[in-house]
RNA sequence: AGGCACGUAGCUCAGUGGCUAGAGCGCCGCCUUGACACGGCGGAAGUCGGCGGUUCGACCCCGCCCGUGCCUACCA
């Protein structure tokens, strides 16, 4: 028989405990899921599609929330029974890839995409995918992640790019999808088109400039206000609002541009136009405003695109051409002020579109893209919300900006003017290429530069471009064809030429929770597993990505996709500022799991491209906040901290001390193991049942407690409450198991307590912590899988179908165990200790000396029940002696503390040991606290409106209060005069 | 500008229309008590952002204000 403390080492190393276990897991195919489970055997299907990372990044910490979070719930509901699947994945992540690809080819070839060519390009890419996608799986297998990784999928693999081009195909013959002239974000940096969520918008320093236009033919001219100069090259007309009688006369005449004397300018009346502002007149520039674009169309006004793709000023800008945006503005200024015509301005702050991918100022162009007609899906996503109530939100306060959003939405531009990223099914007919432009051209007067290109015998290629981009809509519709199939390949490949765009990503991403099931193929995976059972992710792409699946899952499978969204907060540093690479604050989560030393973490951060002058600064704070580095947490115990600190709010601040303290609690656990496990040897305890009728006060207690806290940690992963899940298995397994189960049955394990009386502690040490490590396996698997091993018993509690903590069942709530007469009992013999563990330090009396008690009550069973335990109670407390008795038996001595309970008195003589006058200080101490709170029931009750109104248990429950603090201030002069009296 | 959160101990956060408002970390003191110093025991510390209102009673419900964060938005 060797003991435990030799098997188990004394401080808990999570390296090599979590090293152990995933492989096993795996080995075993416990987190494969099977269709059949539930096709045929009827078992009810817990599903959750995990959100696919970009598949060149790496894991940072706000997916360590997500992996930690989902994981928790896969894991309970595969103890729960279910036919559980966690189906993983990446995404190709369209702008972000080709941008991280594009930057490496220039960094070390000094290629840009355009030397190597689109296909050349495209396999580089795929190089780097295969190169990098893996460090994702790798990190989330650390992480514990309990997925099903024979499902793994990736948004550009074959099922999904089926899937997507199905999608396409529908929506394009329901004419859900069109092609349009729209003023779009056009992002001149990375030179593509992007979605109105790719914008963000950020408060900049600017200027509101102003400078007049002079009406034709006469002295008068019109001031206007504007933070964009430059864009005057393209303005078409001067609006001002209806009712604003300085500029009434003006309304229907004519400006002159100050630089192209052939262009005039309408002056319009507009309501929209606000006269507060600025000088209450507006410049409009169709091509290159939302505002002034809708205004355009209202007027019918001249559309005039003075940009270049690179936001360039184009042909169109005269003798500004060439010249960037930001070069040209202040060129017009001068060139204005030249003129005479600049009318002064005023520094002001406004709000600036900025591409969410390059950081560069997202130029409203007009082109010619595909769009999402989003208004009708979105109806059907709502009404899943709504009245069909098959998808709730969670937190529910999600759901007004929800709403607002899904019931403005605008027609989503899909198309991307980039290499990577499935490339748009649409295929442009030659042969009736031709009679599109010969027809436009006719509509068009007879001669247009598509016409002239055909006749002149351009390239194919060169003749759709053009066509796309000049031809009116309608004609270009005649020679487009939607194809689930290339027809660029085979006999007719010669006819078509393909559409070079891709998809915007979230079009794949949309469709993840049916194309990963096989979807548009009717497959038994697709039957058996969708609807998935929650989406768990941040509520930033709420609208990126949540929304479009729910559409494209009402709209295509008839259902929506999920039964809860389920919005998790972002992950902030300690001091609430987000996690990011170029602010030097990120923390790699595996450096949270394997610990990194100081030196180490700031050569970490040098690599971060965190602007040059901040870098000192960035790297002082990071000294300053981790003196001695990041100490390992291990994946559990990571997991464990940022599931304790989810609440519903909407940041998950990460203290690396937090986390430091929650590994503690990990090294608790494991010394609590040790502690059962010493001694025992091989040998298995009797199971639970054998023991009943020798429990003492103590089992029946920890049981009846093991109850509430299997309830509570349940109950907070069936709500997401991930908090209350990680704090009710902490407190218990800490503050009550640890604390004073342990405690209180250390001598029922010691060698002269009798056989029978071990056998029965020890089948309940190992039941509980059976029970615990079950409950606690969802949030740290590999700690409970480890300790849930060494159980001796386990082969006969569980047998061999059972042989993994993974897939044993999660503990139910035995109302048999639950025992209100043992809580009440243990929670006295709790308070007895804790007052004479007080009232010995608050005299301030050694911890190491020995020393008399007394505890005193009226009643028989309170005095027999702490008889019971008062070796106990003398260990606890450190006591020499323990004598219990009524207090008619006993007189309290001169010197003496008294601590008075509603029920007990304790009591320690104190002859000789203390300091009478700090005595006296703890009693009106004591006393004036008492007087207070005894103070404050009087005035309630001398209220008649309280005693009227409030219900009567609680004025009664005042009452009762009332008169035990009553006694206990009479207790306390009692004390006093003892004292006094000396 | 509108919307949504949040404001509770030095820090990070729980919390319920009625018990003397709690935890972890930190702080102070004691303790190498036969699992654990990543430990044990005890302690100090909060006018629950401010002002009103509803109520017998408000940290909690309502209104306004102040502050912080986020989202949405066409004020050039």
């Amino acid at each position: 028989m060797s003991p435990a403390s030799e098997t188990l080492p004394k401080a808990y190393d999570p390296t090599e405990v979590e090293a152990r276990w995933y492989p096993r897991w795996t080995d075993a195919g416990i987190f494969r899921a099977e269709a059949a489970d539930t096709l045929e055997g009827g078992r009810e299907p817990y599903v959750i599609m995990m959100p696919p990372p970009n598949v060149t990044g790496t894991l940072h910490n706000g997916h360590a929330l997500f992996v930690t979070l989902q994981d928790i719930l896969i894991r309970y509901h595969r103890m729960k029974g279910k036919n559980t699947l966690w189906l993983p994945g990446v995404d190709h992540a369209g702008i972000a890839t080709q941008a991280v690809v594009e930057r490496e080819l220039k960094r070390h070839e000094g290629q840009s995409r355009h030397d190597l060519g689109r296909e050349a390009f495209v396999e580089r890419v795929w190089e780097w995918k295969e190169r990098n996608g893996s460090r994702i799986v790798e990190q989330l297998k650390v992480m514990g992640a309990a997925a099903d990784w024979t499902r793994e999928r990736f948004t550009l693999d074959p099922t999904c790019s089926r899937a997507v081009n199905e999608a396409f195909v529908r929506l394009w013959d329901e004419g859900l999808i069109f092609r349009g002239e729209r003023l779009i974000n056009w992002d001149p940096a990375t030179r593509t088109a992007l979605s109105n969520e790719e914008v963000e918008h950020e408060e900049r320093e600017g200027e509101l400039w102003r400078f007049a236009y002079p009406l034709t033919g006469s002295d008068e001219e019109i001031v206007v206000a504007t933070t964009r100069p430059e864009t005057m090259l393209g303005d078409t007309a001067v609006a001002v609002h209806p009712e604003d009688e300085r500029y009434a006369a003006m309304v229907g005449k004519k400006l002159r541009h100050p630089f192209f004397p052939e262009r005039e300018l309408a002056v319009i009346a507009d309501s929209e136009v606000d006269p507060t502002f600025g000088t209450g007149a507006v410049k409009i520039t169709p091509a290159h405003d939302p505002n002034d674009f809708e205004m355009g169309k209202r007027h019918d006004l001249g559309f005039l695109n003075i940009f270049d793709l690179e936001a360039r000023v184009n042909e169109n800008g005269g003798p500004f051409q060439g010249q960037d945006r930001y070069v040209a503005r202040e060129n017009v200024k001068t060139e204005l002020e030249r003129l005479g015509l600049a009318r002064g301005g005023e520094a002001m702050t406004h709000a600036v579109s900025i591409s969410e991918r390059s950081g560069e100022a997202v130029e409203p162009m007009l082109s010619r893209q595909y769009f999402v007609r989003a208004a009708p899906l979105a109806a059907e996503a709502c009404a899943a919300l709504d009245e069909l109530g098959q998808t709730e939100l969670i937190p529910a306060s999600w759901k007004s900006t929800w709403d607002h959003f899904m019931k403005n939405i605008h027609d989503w531009c899909i198309s991307r003017q980039l290499w990577w990223g499935h490339r748009i099914p649409v295929f442009y007919d030659t042969k009736k290429l031709e009679e599109a432009i010969h027809s436009d051209a006719s509509r068009k007067g007879g001669d247009t530069a598509a016409l002239r290109a055909l006749e002149g015998g351009a390239q194919r290629g060169d003749l759709v471009r053009l066509a796309l981009d000049t031809v009116d809509e309608d004609l270009v519709r005649s020679f487009s064809v939607a194809s689930r199939e290339n027809l660029c390949e085979g006999a007719s490949g010669e006819r078509y030429v393909q559409e070079e765009d891709v998809l915007d990503t979230w079009f794949s991403a949309g469709l993840w929770p049916m194309s990963t099931l096989g979807w548009p193929e009717e497959t038994d995976d697709l039957r058996a597993f969708y609807p998935g059972a929650v989406l768990e992710t941040g509520f930033d792409i709420l609208f990126f990505w949540v929304a479009r699946m729910m559409m494209f899952g009402c709209h295509f499978m008839g259902r929506a996709p999920f039964g809860h969204i389920f919005l998790h907060a972002m992950v902030r540093d300690a001091h609430g500022h987000k996690m990011s690479k170029s602010l030097g604050n990120a923390i790699d989560p595996l450096d949270v799991i394997h610990g990194i030393s100081k030196d180490a973490l700031i050569e970490k951060t040098k690599t971060y491209p965190v602007p040059e002058k901040n870098l000192s600064r960035v790297l002082k704070a990071l000294a300053k906040e981790y003196p001695d580095g990041i100490p390992a947490s291990g994946a559990d115990g990571l997991r464990f901290s940022l599931a304790a600190l989810s609440g519903q709010g909407r940041d998950v601040k990460l203290s690396i001390p937090r986390v430091a303290g929650y590994r503690a609690f990990l090294n608790k656990v494991w010394n609590a193991t040790r502690f059962a496990l010493m001694g025992m040897g091989e040998e298995e305890p009797p199971p639970l049942d054998a023991c009943l009728d020798r429990f003492s006060m103590a089992d029946r207690w920890i049981l009846s407690r093991l109850q509430a806290a299997t309830e509570r940690v349940a109950a907070g992963i069936e709500t997401y409450r991930f908090d209350e899940a990680a704090n009710g298995v902490y407190q218990f397994f800490w503050n009550e198991f640890c604390d004073w189960y342990i405690e209180l049955s250390k001598d029922a394990l010691m060698p002269d307590a009798s056989q029978e009386t071990r056998q029965t502690t020890r089948s309940v040490l190992i039941h509980v912590l059976d029970a615990s490590m079950r409950m606690l396996h969802p949030i740290c698997p590999f700690q409970s899988e480890e300790i849930w091993q060494r159980l001796p018993g386990r082969d006969t509690r569980w047998g061999s179908e059972v042989p993994f903590c993974a897939v044993a069942p999660f503990p139910e709530v035995d109302a048999s165990l639950v025992d209100l007469e043992a809580e009440t009992q243990i929670d006295r013999v709790v308070r007895a200790v804790s007052r004479l563990r007080n009232l010995r330090q608050e005299s301030g009396l050694p911890q190491r000396q020995r020393i008399p008690a007394v505890i005193l009550a009226e009643d028989d069973a309170v005095r027999e029940s702490l008889g019971s335990v008062a070796d106990e109670v003398k260990r606890l407390a450190r006591l020499s002696e323990l004598q219990i008795d009524k207090p008619s038996a006993y007189s309290v001595p001169t010197q003496a503390a008294v601590h008075a309970e509603p029920d007990l008195q304790v009591v320690l003589p104190l002859e000789g040991l203390i300091d009478l006058d700090a005595e006296r200080g703890r009693v009106e101490k004591d006393l004036a606290r008492a007087r207070k709170e005894l103070e404050g029931y009087e005035r309630k009750l001398g209220n008649p409106g309280y005693v009227n109104k409030a219900p009567a248990e609680v004025v009664e429950e005042t009452r009762a209060r009332a008169g035990r603090c009553q006694e206990k201030i009479e207790g306390l002069l009692g004390s006093l005069e003892r004292l006094g009296a000396s």
